[in-house]
Order: structure tokens, then sequence, then C-alpha cells
DNA sequence: AGCTCTTCCTGAAAGC
DNA sequence: TGCTTTCAGGAAGAGC
């Protein structure tokens, strides 16, 4: 499922490749697929794509058109992928959006979502601006540690419900924050003031280390993530505890990975990731 | 404030 | 074999 680093990848391969290409049209398959904007969707017809951003998991594509500049914002949610086409065929199933393109290889960037968690958005730049306000908080690769600190320091919430919260640190889903977590030597559950500020910086150094080697790998595929070109992410390989329940912990500790019942599922090392509580002497 | 529950949605996997 | 059920999972909103 598309996290940061995914999006990440999706985001370059777009800038690399589709800047500069000008929209010869827009296909939209099942409309509700667009959450905001529908009613713009016209003006996107002969406008040029000028820049690619990743915010969160999600991707915003920039379009230029005499003068002025449009949005699209397109939120992957678990199932959703962006993905180009050189030779238009027929589309696949749960294709909801295609973007054709005039000046590139690539002629055509299509949404594809089987599961419909996630939308497209059709901004202008106040729209864009109050959408990404609202949404997305700290980015990981730039909150520096300092920030850091302090955002822990000012809640009791889970550790992990905390690197998740995206309205805070945005991009880090259910996958990077369990190996986050892990080689932080965390447990998920521990509640984000308790932690001390050596632990503290240890997490905030894994967040990055992991984030950007998953980034330079391609991402995770798990299950059906591919980069836009179709290659797949290589990051899974790294994976030392998500999805890895009843295998031996990979710091050979003894014990085995658990995985957490009720909620979201967390997958941790019992033994190597203890709930403390800070010593207040 | 922070947790839990519910809804959205589909396909894979498990159950019978 | 073939049907039905269960479940995963990000985000938002309700209720406690």
């Amino acid at each position: 499922m598309p996290e940061l680093p995914e999006a990440e990848v999706a985001a370059r391969q777009l800038r690399e490749r589709v800047v500069g290409a000008i929209v010869s049209d827009c296909w939209v398959g099942r409309e509700d697929i667009v959450r905001e904007g529908l009613s713009s969707l016209a003006w996107y017809r002969r406008a040029r794509i000028s820049g690619v951003e990743r915010r969160g998991k999600s991707v915003i594509i920039t379009f230029l058109r005499e003068e002025q500049a449009r949005f699209l914002a397109a939120e992957l949610g678990m199932t959703g992928l962006l993905l180009f086409q050189r030779t238009p065929t027929k589309f696949p199933q749960h294709t909801h959006f295609i973007l054709r393109l005039e000046g590139t290889v690539e002629r055509e960037v299509r949404y594809w979502n089987p599961r419909r968690f996630g939308r497209l958005s059709l901004f202008d730049q106040a729209g864009l601006d109050q959408y990404v306000a609202r949404r997305f908080g700290h980015d990981p690769l730039v909150i520096s540690l300092n920030q850091f600190l302090e955002l822990l320091s000012s809640t009791r919430s889970r550790l992990k419900t905390l690197l998740m919260y995206q309205q805070v640190i945005a991009g880090i889903g259910n996958i990077y924050a369990n190996e986050i977590l892990f080689r932080a030597r965390l447990h998920p559950d521990q509640s984000a003031n308790q932690v001390g500020e050596e632990a503290a910086t240890r997490l905030y150094e894994m967040m990055g280390a992991v984030l950007r080697e998953a980034i330079t790998m391609g991402g995770s595929s798990v299950r059906d993530y591919f980069a836009p070109d179709g290659t797949e992410g290589q990051y899974k390989r790294r994976h030392l505890v998500y999805a890895k329940t009843g295998e031996p912990c990979p710091n050979v500790c003894g014990a085995t990975i658990r995985r957490s019942v009720g909620e979201r599922s967390s997958f941790y090392c019992p033994t190597c990731q203890r709930m403390r509580r800070r010593c207040v002497s």
C-alpha cells in the first residue's frame, strides 16, 4: 500500500517523465472518484504539466494554462496507483481517471484504484492551500529533531498512532510505522510523552533512515504496488517485522515477532520493544 | 485529549 | 467444487 516512499517514487517518476507535457484529454471513469472540482475538468485540457510534488502519501500535479495554475491531488489510499501507459490500449478494470498527454513518451497517466479508498481532487491555488493546510502535518523528511522532540512531548497518544497521524506527521502508514519502531526499539503502544530524549532521538533518526532507504529502493511492493513505470519496489526485502508474525526476531534475542490483536495490526518484538515509563525522579 | 467504533470498498483467502 | 463469510486497511466522523 502506498505510503510516503511509494508516493515519493511515483512523484519523482512523474516529474522526470511528464513535466512539460500537454494534456490532450482527461477522461473520468466514475465521477465519484473526483472528490472536489469535477466541474473544472475542462480547464485541464491543453494545460501543461509544470511540476509534481508529494505531500504525505499524496501526489500533487501542477498544471499551467494561460498564466493560471490548477492542481490535481491524487490520494493513493490503500490500493491506488498512478501508472504510465505508452501504448494506449484498453484499460483494465478499476481505472478511474486518465490524463492523455502530448509531447512525451508516456502517452497516458492512469489512476487505478480497485478499493477506492482515496480520491482525486481538482483545485485552484486557494483550494490546494486549504487542502494542504488542513490535511498534512510535518513532512517526516523535513521536520527538525527539535520539532520532533517537541511533538512527542506534547501528547500522551501512542507512538504508532502519532507516527501515523497524518495531520501531525504526514506520510507514514502501518508498514513503515512498524519498521521504524522496531529499529528504534520502541513499543508501538508507548505513550509519546513517556519516551526519553535519547530514545526519541533514536526514533527520529530511524524514521529518516527507513524512509530514505525505502525511497532509494523504490518503495515496498506489498500486494500490488507498482511504480508508474511498472517496476516493483525492493524495500520489502528490508522489512524486519511487518507481516512476520511468529518469525524469530531479527535481533536474535530469542523472541518471536508478535502481532497485536485488536486494532490495526502492530508487528513488534516483545523483548526488544518493551513498554517503558520514563523515570520521573 | 485520546480512544474505539463505524463507514467506505474490493478481492483474496478461509470456511463449509 | 462452489458458494458464503471474513478480513485487511487509510481516513474521517461520531460518540464516549
